[in-house]
DNA sequence: TATGATT
């Protein structure tokens, strides 16, 4: 057997509801109106921009404040149960999700948005003139009224890339806006220059819009554009593969254990050495029970590795560089309809000198039949 | 197949 099962996750990762009789209804829990239709579109709200620690007992205060709550919830990932799998060699290689249950090991994040349904709409009025552009610690809470849930209005999430850096969102918008009514829209920044990372999201009122955006522009050059844009439905971020969440174990790892990490890592120059190692092992995962998964930090060295096979994975990028250093971040480039990988990946290292040691060490290693190229990462260059 | 990016 080439795995051993490790731990048997058990994971609660529902909803939180705090009062009403709801917890496992729609979103809000329903007003019944004198003629007995439901009707929550004048009090009930949802609240985006959370900070990401606030609790649904400190969400639920704060709305409270302002009336009586007829229910409320902060929506949180929902991670299954499952199982941890390693293999002799002590390398936590996957992660498999099952039913749910409660989960010691992970806590489910918040996904920064909650939803209020106040008893009277004044109050939902009142919330919204009171707190909406609040500031609470780093964000700027927004407050509005939901619209009514509906399966048209759900998948309607747009992934933009290959924008060009200097396209501001209202601009992104404008080129979008012909295809329906934008809800909300962002595009991401590097977060050292400010500068556009050419990737942003846009998300509309119908789901059909944001269809119709594909066909328009997906494969398109905005006007003044040397390349042409990629439109496609964005990620669902409350559904984690079981491939992110090793990627999240691993970095909170990597995180936690640095100083171990260092006096247990043997550093070896000839990549036919290299230890089986990784930032988990059986003694150092009892102590990762409760530990918050928080997303990647950015800081550290990118690494570029080519020649990877198609079927690599993140795995093997984690066996390769684990054993030079704290490794924060991997990733495998995959084409997106074959999902195989296109021969590169990239590996973020947090320190200089142990990615220093990667590379040499790694660079021209074989690895099955293939020649390994690793090399800190470039911006990408044409061919002379 | 030589430098991605999923709030």
């Amino acid at each position: 057997r080439e795995w051993i099962i490790l731990w048997r996750i058990i994971s609660t990762m529902e909803t939180q509801v705090s009062n009403g009789p709801t917890a496992n209804s729609l979103p809000n829990g329903p007003v019944v109106s004198t003629n007995g239709s439901t009707d929550d579109s004048k009090t009930n709200l949802i609240v985006n921009y959370l900070p990401q620690n606030m609790t649904q007992e400190e969400f639920k205060s704060l709305f409270g404040s302002i009336g009586e709550i007829e229910s409320c919830k902060l929506v949180r990932d929902k991670i299954t149960g499952g199982f941890l799998f390693l293999n002799f060699s002590g390398i936590l290689t996957e992660i498999k999700w099952e039913s749910t249950k409660r989960n010691p090991l992970f806590h489910s994040q918040s996904l920064g948005y909650g939803f209020v349904n106040y008893v009277d709409p004044n109050d939902a009025d009142k919330a919204i003139n009171t707190l909406n552009g609040l500031k609470l610690q780093t964000k700027t809470i927004k407050v509005s009224y939901a619209r009514p849930s509906s399966a048209s209005i759900r998948d309607a999430n747009l992934y933009v890339s290959g924008l060009p850096k200097t396209m501001s969102q209202k601009e992104m918008e404008q080129l979008f806006s012909q295809y329906g009514r934008i809800i909300t829209s962002r595009i991401l920044v590097d977060q050292v220059t400010g500068i556009s990372r050419g990737v942003g999201f846009i998300r509309f009122d119908k789901r059909n819009e944001a269809e119709e955006a594909i066909k328009g522009l997906n494969g398109q050059k905005p006007l003044g554009a040397a390349e042409p844009i990629t439109v496609k439905f964005a990620n669902n971020p409350s559904q984690k593969t079981g491939q992110a969440l090793l990627t999240q174990l691993y970095q909170t790892a990597a995180r936690r254990y640095t100083g171990p990490l260092h006096h247990q890592t043997q550093r070896f120059s000839s990549p036919s050495l290299l230890p089986r190692f990784s930032p988990i092992t059986i003694d150092s995962m009892t102590s990762l029970a409760g530990v918050n998964l928080t997303g990647p930090t950015g800081a550290g060295w990118c690494i570029f590795v080519y020649n990877l096979s198609p079927e690599a994975d993140e795995s093997v990028l984690w066996q390769l560089f684990g054993p030079f250093g704290a490794v924060t971040n991997v990733k495998v480039i995959r084409d997106f309809t074959t999902n195989k990988c296109k021969g590169f990946g990239f590996v973020t290292m947090t320190n200089y000198d142990e990615a220093a040691m990667a590379i040499a060490s790694l660079n021209g290693y074989r690895l099955g039949d293939r020649v390994l190229q690793v090399s800190f990462k470039t911006s990408k260059q044409h061919k002379a």
